[in-house]
Parts: structure tokens; C-alpha cells; sequence
DNA sequence: ATGTACATACATTCGTGTTTGTATGTAAAG
DNA sequence: CTTTACATACAAACACGAATGTATGTACAT
């Protein structure tokens, strides 16, 4: 074991976050001690608690690792305003959820954030990060929307927020559902099927009279919120 | 502690899952021991043991109980398809959102679920079960697009099996959204205002020429897919 | 009198944090 | 260019608490 150079050392360093990822994954965070992950990446748990001061402190760093291409996808938001913001916003969209299919790396600690630890008091930081994102996200969808109404690319029907908030929770909801069974779903394609329809929508506007579509037999039902729609 | 008949009994085990409920909550499943449920129901580790086989078995009876009022939504889905699918659809998943908004113990349960225990190995009957109740709500949801699709009244641009991922991907994203944070978000109102207006957008159809919106002054880009919509 | 519904006590395992030991790298001094 | 001195990068051992499962005790109900 003659590796005490510092690149040996970095070296070493990644391979305990590797390890940590891979049983993380398939056992949870609380179930894998710190000797299992040691184990697991040739060293023992000296090396660990040299590079990290806890299992907190080497969880933090293995999802900031994972989070850096994140930036891209903001940056890319920032960049819709444009005379064409929907498809714009809508590519962005799709782009990110191919890019997060496509990283092996992304998407495992992605699941283990989100369904292989425990959001208690501990993971404060990681909760913070994670709302800070959200909020930026739809901040900036919500800029875009406002973009998009105001030079009337949009239908009047969806208010600006309303849009971001249903645009974020679609995505949410399609990512969420995938990453608990990823074998069975392939998201690059699903995701972007659902993304184009829904913002197909977006552009769409309500039928004037009461027959719409070709096929129609009966009267149409008003639209509205009923009594049920608060 | 004279409580020694069988109602007791029954009331000693509602209570040990109640004080699991609250612990499990605030500081997580593994983090909260046998010993503090028992204390913070009033009795001991042996009461405990007496009710429930282990941590997961009484786990797994907290859902349980709290899962229960979920047949009534499924019931209102098979009542859907009538003449007016649609709307009697979007009611039926307004109200099952306010009722859980409502319902503290279902929410409480629901947060534990999602983000207060690590799914590993030993949670496979919760994912087993989250999975099938999963299936049975797009499969209804599909069927419902279906004979909306049949008798015409939703838009030809939505394929019934994209309209039933994106309604479910849609719910799941509030839910989740809404669990993390329920204290500053109303999900009986953000919920319904989203699903009103995305219901409304399926039986929207496209514009048919380039101007659909008074304000346009730019051209219209085209709405399908480009190059990233696979 | 027997089973129910617990309480109490015990044994054991497991993970963590810390401490100590040690070989190697590395930079300054001679 | 050595040698010295110290920091680096771990390994190994220890001490401790915490949680679990089980075994046993016991009071009450029927």
C-alpha cells in the first residue's frame, strides 16, 4: 500500500466516495456502516475518517460531487427569453431528463437522496440545497412563462405560476416515478413524450363552441371548476 | 396499568402506533428505537414485542392502517367513465388530494413512506404494494382517456396512455412537492388550480393557424418536437 | 387454572468515534 | 546531496453506547 503521494491520495479519496454510492444504492445509507465502505474500496476506516469527518460529511460530498452538471441546466434556463421561449424551455426540459438518464453517476445518488436515506434533522444541508434549486427553477420557469404571455405565445388560460408550478411538478412527478424503477422506464423517452404533449397544450387554446373533435356523440360538460374545484 | 381485557389491548396497540407515527416523523425510522415508541406510548419494549414482531412488522401495520381510506378513490375512478369522463376525472383526483390535505395521519404516514425510511430490501412489501396501487391508478387513468378519446371528447393530440402518465406524473409532482414542505404550500388549492387547468388544456385543440393569441407579435414558432423530441 | 397482556432482565451484536502506531512523502537546513 | 524534521496518509486497536431479540417473571381476566 505505497500510495501516499497526493494524487494517490485524491485517488483514494474517490474510490471511498465510489463505494459509498455503490452500497448506498443497494443497501440505504443508515444499513451500510463505514467499515462495509472502507471494505468495499480497499482501505480501511482510518482512510475514511481521514478524508471525511463522519458518514454525514462523506454523504454531503459524494452528492456535491454528483450535483456539479447541474449548472448547466440553469444556465440553459436563463437563456429562454428569447421570441421563441416555449420550445426553448421545452428542449431545455427534455435535455436535462436525457442528461440525468444518461449519468450512471446522477442518477444513483439521486435516488439515494431521494429514496435511500432519510430526510431527518441530520440532512439539513442537504434539504436546504435542494429547496434552494427547486426555487430557482421556478423562479426561472416563471420568468419564462411571464416572457411567453407577454408577447402572447402562450395561452391566456394558464397563468404564469401556475404554469411553472404544473411544468416543475410534472417533471417531478415523472422523475420520481422513474427513478424508483428505472429498468422499467426509459425516461429519455417518456419524459420528453409527456414534456412535448403537455407544452403542445400550453400553446393550445380552449374550443370556441361546443364540438370540438370529429368523433363527438355528446353534449359537451362545461370545463370549469365545479363545486369541487374550490 | 390495570388494562388487561381485549379492548384494552387493541387500545394499547392503536397507541403504540400513534407514538411510532409521531417519532417515526420527527427523527426518522432508524433513528427512533423500539424503547422510545414504548416510552412515548406509555408502555415498554415488551408491550411492543408482544403486538408486533419486529421494527418493520409494526412499520408496515402504521401504513396499513393509514392506507385504508385509499379503496374510496379507486371506486370514484371506475365511476368515471360516463358521458362526461373528464370532469368527473378531474373531480375525483381534486378530491382525493383535498382529503389527503386533510387528513393529518395519512400525510404524516405518506411523508414517512416517502421520506422518512430508506427503500432497501427489507421495505419490499411497501414498494410491492405502492407499485400495484401505482398500476391499478394509471391503468384506470388510461382507461378513462380511452373512452374520453372514444367518444370525442379530448383532444386527438393526447394519446390516452401519454395523458394517463402525464395526469399520474402531474399528482405524484404536487404530492411530492407538497409533502416536503406542507406547511407553506395549500395543496387543496395548488393541487385542484393545476389539475383545472391542465384537464382544461386536454380537451383544448391546437391552433389552427399561426395567430392563436391577441397580443402575438412575433411569428410562431413550430410547436412539435424538434430535433430533441426524439 | 390457564392463557393473555404486558414488565423486567439479560445477552449479544454492531457501529461509531477516538486513539495510537507507522510508513512514506516533502521541504528546509547543513 | 544528504540529513533532519515534520506532515501526510493511512492501518490497527480500543472503548463505549445503543439497539435488538429473547427469556423470564407476573398480574389480571376468563
Amino acid at each position: 500500500m505505497a500510495r501516499r503521494t497526493r494524487e494517490c491520495a485524491e485517488e483514494t479519496r474517490d474510490e471511498i466516495l465510489n463505494a459509498a454510492e455503490r452500497l448506498f444504492y443497494d443497501h440505504g445509507v443508515t444499513r451500510t456502516s463505514l467499515e462495509e465502505i472502507a471494505r468495499a474500496a480497499g482501505v480501511t476506516r482510518g482512510a475514511v475518517y481521514w478524508h471525511f469527518r463522519n458518514k454525514i460529511d462523506l454523504f454531503e460530498a459524494m452528492q456535491e460531487r454528483a450535483e456539479r452538471p447541474h449548472g448547466e441546466f440553469m444556465r440553459r434556463l436563463a437563456a429562454c427569453e428569447t421570441d421563441a421561449p416555449l420550445p426553448a424551455l421545452r428542449d431545455a426540459c427534455c435535455q436535462a431528463m436525457r442528461l440525468l438518464a444518461a449519468d450512471e453517476r446522477r442518477r444513483r445518488v439521486y435516488a439515494i437522496v431521494t429514496s435511500r436515506c432519510e430526510h431527518v434533522a441530520e440532512m439539513a444541508g442537504a434539504a436546504a440545497r435542494k429547496r434552494q434549486i427547486k426555487d430557482q427553477v421556478i423562479s426561472r420557469f416563471t420568468h419564462v412563462f411571464e416572457h411567453a404571455r407577454h408577447i402572447g405565445v402562450i395561452s391566456p388560460a394558464w397563468p404564469p405560476k401556475v404554469a411553472a408550478q404544473c411544468l416543475f411538478s410534472l417533471i417531478l412527478g415523472l422523475v420520481t416515478d422513474w427513478i424508483e424503477r428505472p429498468e422499467d422506464y426509459d425516461l429519455s423517452r417518456r419524459g420528453p413524450a409527456c414534456i412535448g404533449v403537455f407544452f403542445r397544450a400550453l400553446g393550445a387554446e380552449k374550443p370556441r363552441h361546443g364540438l370540438p373533435f370529429a368523433a363527438r356523440r355528446t353534449r359537451v360538460p362545461p370545463i370549469g371548476m365545479t363545486k369541487d374545484g374550490r
